[in-house]
DNA sequence: ATAGGGTTAG
């Protein structure tokens, strides 16, 4: 604004700053300041406030108040509001200021206007031999998935001679940080080393962060050891990545190995630990970090937040994690996603599914993963009609292509419901290759639906993709023994032999008065045994009183006590164990892996019905430190 | 001015 402000105007603004605010300045150093400052307290809205309080007072910005004003532009992704600036860049003549113009550049690629950003770049030939600019760029590329412009643009620097430094290196390495860009990553991690730059902290973290969500968790390692002074980024960047990759051990013992080389952890570090205290059920650490978040002041970190929520979800605490999720002043798709997921694990798809309708009452749009959850809700809880609902809108309202993941719970809300053509005519319908779990659903529904034929297909497609996934085998060969095909059985024998996959049992866990009981499928080793599996066959009893609808069931077990491939489900043996030993009004916590079996749920729920006790299930499915039957309570959950 | 770490399902 160069715009000389009136007389009139001046004498009006004079008016009001002696009533307002008696320091109110036209010239612009003080507003420069006060928008600095938002800007970099990450007060954006403030700021561009700021900005047009500035402009209302008469002070002209400068390049020393554009670059602020554009920074919150790209921090709340207003592209209208950023082009309105920079219509005033051009009318205030600093548009070939470095700080400016990288400012442009930026804001524009942060809008995802990446075309604009590319004409702001070409029109200044000052830019053609700023670093800063081709940086600039270069990271608007790889942020708006352009990787081949991206890798242009860092050839045509090395071409011209510009600089290309440390900054550089960062915008382009996530650019391979995806699986299946590890060589074009160690392409990268060459260039460093011969460039000198791996010496630059900064490189080195994000060099670290690259292998890890490539997947190559030895090379990020290795990496992470040879840097010498690691600084809390370093050691959040592994941490992440080890629990990305599913290594929850590995995550607590890197945190133990932090603390003890005295490093402060903080929020990004606490959430990368709950989600393997989830998983392991490291009791523990989980209460070490939830006092340490309490300590630090952490509790309003919306990431820490989400994390929190599926802890307790996971853990069992539906109640805490609840209160948390109410508590949030903003919640995102991801913690909506969490608590629904949360609701879904355990069971209780109606309230999911409220959850989920409530969410986008609320003006939450649900993303790819937000519908997986509310679909595994609904079959985990036979809700067949609002799953199909959904899975329509998927696509239809909301424009998001169905993946795999989306098929596999469809597959299993429809094969559950006893609609296996229908699952498989969907299967057959998909536009993009089914994957282990779409057809492990179909077989495990007909499994329940006992369809032998449609069972031989769905297996030989899923052993084709998941050679070594012992669940599949086990499955087939206790349909095949229901159905009395013993030649049956004996050929996936043979198969497992052949491929030397060995069986683990399934197995369930209760805590009782601070222990934990490990069950495993068919076991009659427990000194309570006899007791159980009279409680057991009571328990049938009393569902047929009740309903009669659990006549299968019964047939089922029958066999089970003679037939060697089959047995007595896990949960079932650790519930009675359970009942046994409990007294009315009780909580029973049951430790499962919730993947393989959902009829646990509604067995659970037949039980509740009948005996005064609630139950309480917890996730086991990553469990694995538990699989030789040993486990500390002081230290698990 | 440009940059590095974070949540969600199966």
């Amino acid at each position: 604004m160069t715009v000389k402000p009136s007389q009139n105007r001046r004498i009006s603004t004079r008016l009001l700053q002696l009533k307002t605010a008696p320091t109110t300045p036209t010239t612009s150093s003080p507003w420069n300041t006060r928008l600095r400052e938002l800007a970099n307290q990450s007060l954006f809205t403030e700021a561009l406030s700021v900005y047009r309080e500035m402009l209302s007072f008469g002070a002209s910005p400068n390049a020393f108040t554009f670059p602020f004003a554009l920074k919150s532009c790209a921090a709340l992704s207003l592209p209208f509001v950023g082009s309105q600036l920079h219509c005033h860049v051009i009318r205030s003549g600093c548009d070939p200021e470095p700080f400016v113009l990288t400012s442009l550049i930026s804001m524009y690629c942060k809008c995802a206007l990446i075309d604009s950003a590319r004409k702001v770049f070409d029109e200044n030939t000052q830019s053609m031999k700023l670093s800063v600019c081709y940086n600039a760029l270069l990271s608007g590329y790889v942020l708006n998935l352009r990787y081949c412009d991206a890798f242009l643009l860092f050839g045509k620097m090395r071409e011209l001679g510009v600089e290309i430094n440390a900054v550089t290196m960062l915008g382009l390495i996530p650019a391979c940080a995806g699986p299946g860009y590890f060589w074009l990553g160690t392409f990268m991690h060459c260039c460093c080393v011969k460039s000198g730059l791996v010496v630059d902290l900064s490189v080195a973290n994000c060099l670290v962060t690259m292998y890890m969500k490539c997947g190559s968790v030895d090379y990020g390692r290795r990496l992470f050891n040879e840097i010498p002074e690691k600084g809390l980024i370093t050691w959040n960047a592994m941490i992440s990545g080890y629990a990305q990759n599913g290594l929850a051990t590995h995550v607590l013992a890197l945190y133990r190995e932090m603390k003890t080389c005295g490093v402060l952890p903080d929020a990004v570090t606490f959430v990368g630990i709950l989600s393997s205290v989830a998983h392991l059920g490291a009791r523990s650490v989980g209460c070490e970090v939830e006092q340490q978040i309490a300590a630090n002041g952490f509790g309003r970190n919306p990431f820490l937040s989400n994390a929190l929520i599926n802890m307790y979800a996971r853990c069992g605490n539906l109640k805490k994690a609840r209160a948390i999720f109410d508590c949030m002043p903003v919640k995102s798709v991801v913690s909506w996603t969490a608590i629904i997921g949360g609701y879904g694990m355990h069971g209780q798809g109606e309230v999911a599914v409220q959850l989920f309708d409530e969410m986008i009452r609320s003006g939450v749009r649900p993303d790819s993963t937000a519908f997986v959850s509310v679909l595994s809700a609904c079959s985990h809880a036979g809700l067949s009609d609002k799953g199909s609902n959904y899975f329509a809108a998927l696509e239809k309202k909301y424009g998001l292509q169905p993946g795999p993941e989306h098929y596999s719970c469809m597959v299993d809300l429809l094969g559950r419901a006893g609609q296996l053509n229908e699952a498989w005519e969907l299967i057959k319908s998909m536009r993009v290759k089914p994957d282990g779990a779409v057809w492990g659903a179909l077989l495990g529904a007909c499994k329940i639906h006992k369809n032998v034929e449609l069972a031989e297909i769905a297996f030989e497609k899923v052993i084709d993709l998941e050679p070594t996934n012992i669940g599949y085998y086990v499955l087939l060969s206790n349909l095949y023994s229901e159905a009395k095909n013993l030649e049956g059985v004996s050929r996936v024998r043979v198969m497992m032999r052949e491929r030397n996959l060995k069986k683990d049992p399934g197995c369930s866990y209760v805590e009782l008065n601070g222990r934990v009981h490990l069950f495993l499928a068919g076991d009659r080793s427990h000194h309570q045994t006899v007791e159980i599996y009279k409680m057991l066959d009571e328990l049938e009893n009393l569902f047929e009183e009740l309903g009669g609808s659990n006549r299968i069931d019964r047939e089922k077990r029958s066999e089970e006590k003679h037939s060697t491939g089959m047995a007595m489900h896990s949960e079932k043996l650790a519930i009675a164990f359970g009942l046994l030993n409990t007294s009315p009004g009780t909580e029973i916590v049951v430790i499962k892996n919730l993947r393989i079996c959902g009829d646990c749920h509604l067995f659970m729920k037949m039980v509740s019905k009948i005996v005064d006790r609630q139950f309480v299930i917890r996730d086991a499915t990553r469990f694995h430190h538990f699989k030789n039957g040993f486990c500390s309570c002081k230290d698990y959950w």
